[in-house]
DNA sequence: GTGCAACCTGGAGCACGCTCCAGGTCAAGG
DNA sequence: CCTTGACCTGGAGCGTGCTCCAGGTTGCAC
C-alpha cells in the first residue's frame, strides 16, 4: 500500500492495538487518513530501525494519551540512541568486510573479470 | 561460547554445512581449533549485517574449495555494497528520530527529568 | 569403579512478524 | 437486479533462525 505496508500487515497492526481504530466508510472499510499515513510513516521508520512489535505496540498506545509525552520521549530516545549504536557497529563490521575484500583482492592478482558463469 | 555463538547454534550451523566439520576428540567431542574460531568470528560478522543463514551456507562452501576465491570476492563484495546501503538508509531512519525527538522536545517546555516509572 | 558435569545426537518446538485462506459483504457498472 | 472485484473477518499457516529436549556417552575427580 502507499504506506509501504501490505494490507494483511496494515490489519494485523490494527489488530494488535498499534494503529488506533481506523475510520470506516458505512459499508465497514477502511478508510486512512493522512494522519494514518504519517502515523504509519514513522512506524515504518521504527520498524525499519529494529523496533519490535511490542514496543511498537507501547508506542501505539502511548501516543493515544496526550499526556504521555515524556514516556514517548523517553522511549524514542532510547530507539534513537540503539539506532545510533547500530550504525556504528554497523560501520565496524563493513570496515572488517572491506578489509577481508582487500585480502581477496590481494590473493587475486591478475582475476579482473573473473566468476561469470555460476554465482548470480 | 568464546565465539559469541551459542553451542547449539554452533551445532546448527555444521548441520547446515555453514561450517566444516570441526575436529572431534577420540571421544567424538568438538574441537574448535584458532582456525575455526576466526571462520566463526567472519560469520558473526556476516550474521550481524544480514546475511541470511542461505547465503551463509553458499559462503561456507565456496571457503572449501580454494579455486573459488573470485566467487567468495563478489559475494563479500555484494555483501558489502548492501551494508553500506543498509547504513546510508539507517543514518536517514535516525535523522527522522532525531527530528520527532526535537518536536517532543519543542512540544514540552520545561519537563527535563520527566517520565521516571514505567518506561525502561 | 563411581559420581557427576559437560558433552553428544536427532528431532521437536518456539518466537517473531507477517501472509494466506475460506467464506462472506459491499459498491459501482451494465 | 445482477455481476464482479475489492474489501471484510477470524483464524490457520509459514519462513527464518535458532533453542530446547530426551536419552545416551565421555571423562575428570575422588
Amino acid at each position: 500500500m502507499r504506506s509501504g505496508f501490505s494490507i494483511d500487515t496494515l490489519r494485523y497492526y490494527e489488530r494488535e492495538g498499534i494503529l488506533p481504530a481506523v475510520a470506516r466508510t458505512a459499508g465497514g472499510r477502511r478508510v486512512y487518513s493522512d494522519d494514518d499515513l504519517a502515523t504509519l510513516g514513522f512506524l515504518r521508520c521504527l520498524r525499519d530501525t529494529g523496533m519490535p512489535i511490542e514496543r511498537l505496540r507501547r508506542y501505539g498506545e502511548l501516543c493515544r494519551d496526550p499526556a504521555t509525552m515524556p514516556e514517548r520521549l523517553a522511549l524514542l530516545q532510547e530507539h534513537a540512541d540503539a539506532v545510533a549504536q547500530q550504525i556504528a557497529q554497523l560501520r565496524r563490521w563493513h570496515a572488517r568486510l572491506e578489509e577481508k575484500l582487500a585480502w581477496y583482492h590481494d590473493q587475486l592478482p591478475a582475476t579482473e573479470t573473473a566468476a561469470p558463469s555460476s554465482g548470480r
